[in-house]
DNA sequence: GTTGACCTTAGAGTAGACTCTAAGCTTATA
DNA sequence: TATAAGCTTAGAGTCTACTCTAAGGTCAAC
């Protein structure tokens, strides 16, 4: 049985982020001792370890809560749930990707064309191309 | 001289949003009517579209104050501040394609380890992935 | 002269994931 | 026994970039 502080220690996440979780949902102690403090066994720590796993690979808390309910009663829900949800996220990904390749092209092109040097900014290309607007629009509305 | 909504529909700005600049110290009228209405100018009006093109290319409103601190005086400036900034913008949009390369490459992965079926995900390759935590991390602190 | 579209402001709300604070117990160590 | 480290809670603050609301003034058209 770890404190909280064990449990940080062993998985990385803070005690407050570990607290955080608990507040919504991911994560709890299941046992408490008298003074109110928490104490892990071995099966929290383990849903504490596969909360941090799925963060670090970027699933968001909300993923993270489906996938835990999935883990929960795994007899209850098919692999085509889990690929679902990790799909999903990868097409947010790829979406976002796309996004930040365009901004890289259109700031790689703007460096390319200014000189970078102790010139003064007066016929600055970047701010040239600014001022006219024709660069691409990279970002989308999110 | 244009009216706030003017200058939306011709920026694609919303009037919140112009105002939410101005707050901020981006965008200003420089008059106003009797009443308090905002009136754009050809040179007000450029210098919004200074900002939504650099804002589509991906700088921050922070960035953007950057820039036109340089534009109103370009001789007190040099074409490097300018390249720091776009280069400081594509240092970080590179560091996050990579860091969403690295969960595109592990949710492929994971996709392709699972039949994503109507079986039960009792054995489901993704949850037991996340189980043995033995996915790389792709998510930086931030 | 009234309707309706448009303008003003300060300030609150949104999203996501924390991060920290304050005030006060509890526990371990010297 | 005193001190420090660690735990508890509710709740506020952080960051970015908006987005919206409420309450009210203004303006052009019919």
């Amino acid at each position: 049985m770890l404190k909280i502080s064990e449990l940080a220690a062993k998985t990385g996440l803070s005690a407050h982020t570990i607290r955080f979780y608990e507040k919504h949902g991911l994560i709890s102690a299941s046992e408490r001792s008298e003074a109110g403090y928490r104490y892990y066994n071995d099966a929290d720590i383990r849903r504490a370890e596969f909360v941090k796993t799925a963060r670090n690979i970027g699933f968001s808390l909300e993923d993270i809560s489906q996938l835990l309910s999935i883990r929960v009663d795994k007899t209850s829900h098919s692999c085509q749930e889990v690929t679902d949800i990790t799909q999903h996220k990868l097409d947010e990904v790829n979406a976002k990707i796309a996004e930040l390749e365009s901004m890289q092209h259109t700031l790689s092109i703007l460096l390319e064309s200014c000189c970078g040097g102790p010139e003064k900014a007066t016929h600055c290309s970047i701010m040239e191309a600014l001022e006219a607007g024709d660069v691409k629009k990279s970002r989308s509305a999110a």
